[in-house]
DNA sequence: GTCTATATTGTGATAGAC
DNA sequence: GTCTATCACAATATAGAC
């Protein structure tokens, strides 16, 4: 078992994700990611030669972790009730650890829109197969009618908007009382499900 | 009745709300906003100084509109479910009116949080009344147990959340199609109240 | 591979004529 | 008030020594 030092190309990337997503590609500073790993300037362009392509570099994996995991879960055998309670659970739980994820996906699928719907066109993700799981249940009575595309809105929109909104909700809402904020997530896991369960009166 | 032309001063207003609320602050570009006013960048400076005045000017307004106006209709006296319509309803009016205010208003929520908070407490809303409100139908048996800050951060991600990932639904759940995003953001109006209303179980 | 120094371009801001 | 010209500095990117 060696203790491997991370090699300067896996440093720098690490720096480059710390700060784009922090900052956004327009705000973000070279010198700021040299900076963050401890290397100049040169050095990220000796690694990426661009910022853009230093961008590029994390910003795949940044999107792909963004999307909600829901085909392992959808495929699964369990009630469509307990598949709700598993995806919104994970994914509050990606959000935990990824708070500022969403943020900067928003900013960059501002900024660069064709580049981010080719990458996702790229993946093979098939949303009509998921409609058609959607619809079986609204067929056999277990839902009411909904497509999968209201579906999976709502459910993004009720799991990423408390980090979006972390400043008002923390700042204002909680009167900056961070441990408040964090409860406040942590309610959400169940809350969030719940909500849903009732809203599509799932039998 | 006199066809009064628009103030050089509005016209840059007009023109640094187009360039701030697409680009942010940090990709917006004085040239560029001075382009949009068919003016000269030395004007732009001779009415506001800078560019973070001339953001300020704009700024305020923006976020403002941002905010659901829900203290009109709950103190009103129509039943809650006719209330979560309302406010849903006028709600997703605005932001069809003013798509990219939610993109905006987030990215710039990200960088200078501090200085949004101060603004939203200025203003003197008052979550706590909000929640009294909440609260008596919650006590009187007409929803579930819930609280302001989960049901209004539901209602605005569920709001926000389409136009947010405009670029997702549009171009890769409807292959392009300008007009089927419309149709699913009008479909949404009755789509999220109702969505609401079946979660709380409002009686 | 890593550094210092420097080139090059972009961008906010000002000076001064009209 | 509005313009052209220009300054000053910030930021990306490259050259070249080690």
């Amino acid at each position: 078992m060696v203790e491997q030092e991370l090699s300067t190309e896996k440093v720098i990337l690490e720096a480059a994700k710390k700060v784009f997503l922090d900052k956004g590609f327009d705000g973000a500073r070279m010198q700021q990611i040299a900076d963050e790993a401890g290397i100049n300037k040169a050095l990220l362009h000796y690694y990426f030669r661009s910022k853009d392509k230093l961008f590029d570099a994390i910003f795949e994996g940044a999107f792909m972790q963004f999307l909600p995991n829901i085909s392992q879960v959808m495929v699964s055998d369990i009630p469509f009730a307990e598949k709700i309670r598993a995806i919104v659970g994970h994914y509050i739980d990606m959000l935990l650890e990824n708070p500022y994820l969403p943020v900067f996906v928003i900013r960059e699928l501002q900024r660069t829109p064709e580049k981010i719907i080719a990458l996702i066109k790229k993946t093979g993700i098939n949303p009509e197969s998921a409609n058609q799981m959607v619809q079986k249940e609204v067929a056999d009575g277990k839902i009411i009618p909904i497509s999968f595309t209201h579906l999976i809105v709502n459910l993004i929109g009720l799991c990423i908007f408390p980090f979006i909104g972390r400043p008002i909700i923390e700042g204002f809402m909680f009167n900056s009382d961070k441990d408040a904020y964090h409860k406040f997530i942590m309610e959400r896991k169940t809350l969030v499900a719940d909500f849903i369960i009732n809203a599509l009166q799932i039998k």
